[in-house]
DNA sequence: TAGTGGTCTAGACCACTTC
DNA sequence: AAGTGGTCTAGACCACTAA
């Protein structure tokens, strides 16, 4: 016998499910379901404090709990990293996901601070250097409108970055083509990179940064670019709100006794 | 002012990262903290749920509340799918990714139902198909030990797969070299893939079959298999405990203004 | 100011694990 | 049987939103 709170909860998820209450429309109110008899006011707020932890529903003090949108999630392939976009056009790098998607740019979307930090051990390993030597990060978080979807730090190794725009800390893409233009204008040209993602829940600090919804999880993907000579020049960290991204890879299949072929 | 239950929770997850209570140890008892002066019952309990669902504690009745295990990502590179493993080798594709990792491969670690079923509109689409079209669905539940750790459903077109081995229900791997292989022998030697993933919080089910603990995400990989000339083979659908794994790709930067160069 | 969800208490009782 | 976390109640009070 599952608890009474479950019970109500899986309840009233089936009606959500159903169309019963529709996105945007408000659930009954806690002492209402109370009265009703379903149970305690600690029983009815436990079921709605599930619900919201599965992403179904938002509640907020003095207005009550809403059925959540089911937005479509953006699908991020490589092809927002292709180098027409940042060598040859207008475009800033790091919003051309938004470009991809068909969404307007729009300014001061995006919030940047430049620091020279001491490389946690993710960073270290991936630009090969020991642990605590300095690198410059570059935090960014990045919004729609009013709503954030990730935060993005970028490390870079002080002898790839220094005297170009990209430690200049002035809020904002760092001017035409962004990074990867500004590490072309230095002389190291991105060739090839490696992403690695893994969702995991999120940690009290980016509930608050990302304004989270209490039980959403986030991806993060670390993305290590290189030359074409193999020498890493970026490695990024990128936090994402999981419900509103998908990651989309092609590529051929492996074959370990035949030559490698073209890319997908 | 953050909530008293929050700020406990803090309390006891800095604790943790510090290393005052190390992976297996139990924290202190509900009951030992009330008397503490930490707050009533169900304040001290609102913390300890707080941490299960960060993933950071198990609690279990009878037993106390125990600090997990951070086991290692198991990391999902493109290799797993290498056509000398399944075509050439005696290797079960669908366990390559333990076969990879240095686990032994046992017996029963998997769980397999096949039968015929109206396709999805995810798995339609995929395929080319129009929705409710019927197509094979082959669904497992995978397992390392005790512990399930992904299931795993593969959809195929009734024209590629009938009267092979695939749609015999026997539980376990479809023979040797598994169903890339049972395809390759009729005819579908597969080329090419298409992943796409994004993390979600688990149905009710899914805790269940998974055996999620509380507050865990998933991510659901959607994976779609090609042959040379383009034709879909498979659409499978994983659903994956997220805790226990990463996904690594590499790719050239994409450069729409020049050909198309080779793999990295 | 009225109405909403959120927190908190004190205590009873239940369900599971371990001995 | 003893000890653990889990559920539930009844009610007080707090914090935020909207008219």
């Amino acid at each position: 016998m599952a608890p009474k709170w479950r019970e109500l909860a899986d309840k009233l998820a089936e009606q959500i499910r159903r169309g019963e209450y529709e996105p945007g429309q408000r659930l009954p109110q806690i002492r209402e379901l109370v009265e009703a008899g379903e149970g305690s006011k600690a029983t009815v707020h436990a079921a709605y404090k599930a619900l919201e932890a599965e992403g179904l529903v938002t509640s907020s003090r003095g207005h009550g709990t809403v059925v959540r949108e089911r937005v479509p999630l953006k699908r991020l392939g490589i092809a927002r990293y292709d180098k027409a976009k940042w060598r040859d056009g207008d475009e800033v790098a790091f919003i051309a996901d938004r470009v991809a998607s068909g969404r307007a740019y729009r300014r001061n979307e995006q919030t940047q601070t430049v620091s020279l930090v001491e490389a946690p051990s993710a960073v270290a390993a991936a630009h090969g250097l020991e642990a605590g030597a300095p690198v410059y990060a570059r935090a960014r978080l990045v919004k729609e409108g009013d709503q954030p979807t990730h935060s993005l730090t970028s490390y870079y190794r002080p002898e790839h970055v220094e005297g170009t725009r990209l430690v200049d800390p002035t809020p904002g893409p760092a001017g035409r083509g962004g990074g990867f233009r500004v590490l072309y204008d230095a002389g190291y040209e991105i060739d090839h990179m490696k992403e690695s993602l893994f969702a995991r829940t999120p940690t009290a600090e980016e509930v608050r940064m990302l304004q989270l919804p209490p039980g959403e999880p986030v991806v993060e993907l670390h993305r290590t670019t290189y030359t074409a000579a193999g020498t890493v020049v970026e490695f990024a960290i990128g936090v994402h709100a999981a419900s509103r991204f998908a990651w989309e890879y092609d590529f051929k299949v492996p074959d370990s006794a035949q030559p490698q072929e073209g890319q997908q």
